[in-house]
DNA sequence: TTGTGTGAATCCCTTCACAGCG
DNA sequence: CGCTGTGAAGGGATTCACACAA
């Protein structure tokens, strides 16, 4: 599954969307799908399925379609969810408990292994099967537990040195949901959550709306 | 503040930021800012700063830069949080609970004002000063309490028919978290959260990395 | 005939470069 | 001078359209 350009992340995000699509039809006992309606699905058109997939290689047959299961274990493969990816988590506060456990998280096979908080009441407490581990032995958990992805849910003042801390120790991705710009590696990626900036979004477009048309 | 074009997404996310920005200019005592300063804290290039501002008017002094009080005011009549929105939470499971009472959303102005969901065991329980209401309430709800926004945190099977229900009893807005695309009129704008699109968004960087190169 | 894979054309966002104002 | 505001240029992503394979 070589790549061969730069893939836009517009492409990746739709990725997902097909993949989940073809999980559904593959519930629902379809054999074979069409771009077209792996567009209609995805909110998108049959010559964008096709170029996305193109990146990657020829999945389908012509006059054809593609096979939902080959092609979903192609997408996985692609997204790299063909695994079982252990997670940290930092931060143990309101976003933190919505995360542990998150069901969505699970069946991707993003599996929690280890929960850091600063708090000192909150360290020693159990949940589920986990421990809450105070914020010194995060190196050692990573190290130990073969961590690679860690979900960043501290205030914005503790996420930078947790961050640098995280990636000197070896993990390889953050999904941060702290308001800051992270400074990391650029080989360490990051994805960052923000709520605020998508309510925002909200007001702004019901903002306009009313005051420009 | 009038929209003369379409403004493209991106433009809407980097306000937030530069907004965000000025914010941290003012505790920080600042004036005045140029193009390249905002450039700098919001990750894009002094240009871009121009253009973004320049779909929405003039706001600044050749020569001297922007003053910061005033961008900031501007910016937050654009991207209306200059007010306060009224919020319905859909949805009292573990990411509700994380979003009730998220100070990022109280200090923007979007104040929950009511709870609903479909656990009776759940429903009459009190959440600070809000009580959690069945969902045959949500109409009388947002429309006795004015609620223009709606957090829409339910299973996904459950998504669609909460989401219609809200729309027809008036609000302007969804951020949702369900993973499926909403069918809402075109009048309607929905943000969706996606946090496994963006765990795979990681993996798939991580994978391509080390395959590709 | 059907529906993929793909170069070409189009569209839109970003970047450039500079005129113009303080 | 310094820095904004903006038309023009550039680059990337989407859409088009069709050759081609089943």
């Amino acid at each position: 599954m070589p790549v061969t350009r730069r893939i836009p992340a517009s492409t990746i995000r739709r990725l997902s969307h097909y993949l989940r699509s073809l999980e559904d039809l593959e519930r629902e006992g379809g054999e074979t799908v069409s771009s077209e309606e792996l567009a209609i699905r995805g909110q998108t058109t049959a010559a964008q399925v096709r170029k996305d997939l193109s990146h990657f290689g020829s999945f389908g047959k012509r006059g054809l379609g593609y096979k939902v299961d080959e092609l979903r274990e192609c997408l996985r493969q692609i997204l790299g969810v063909d695994r079982v990816w252990n997670v940290a988590l930092i931060g143990a506060g309101r976003i933190g408990s919505a995360l542990y456990e998150y069901p969505a998280f699970e069946t991707r096979g993003y599996r929690c292994v280890a929960i850091v908080d600063s708090d000192p009441a909150k360290v020693g407490r159990q949940w589920g099967e986990l421990c809450i581990h105070p914020p010194e032995d995060l190196e050692s958990l990573i190290a130990d537990l073969g961590v690679e992805l860690v979900i960043l849910a501290v205030p914005a003042r503790a996420a930078q040195v947790m961050a640098e801390r995280a990636v000197a120790a070896g993990i390889k991705g953050i999904l941060n949901f702290a308001p800051i710009r992270l400074k990391v590696p650029s080989h360490v990626p990051v994805e960052d959550v923000n709520l605020v900036m998508q309510m925002e979004a909200l007001s702004f477009a019901i903002t306009q709306r009313g005051s420009g048309a």
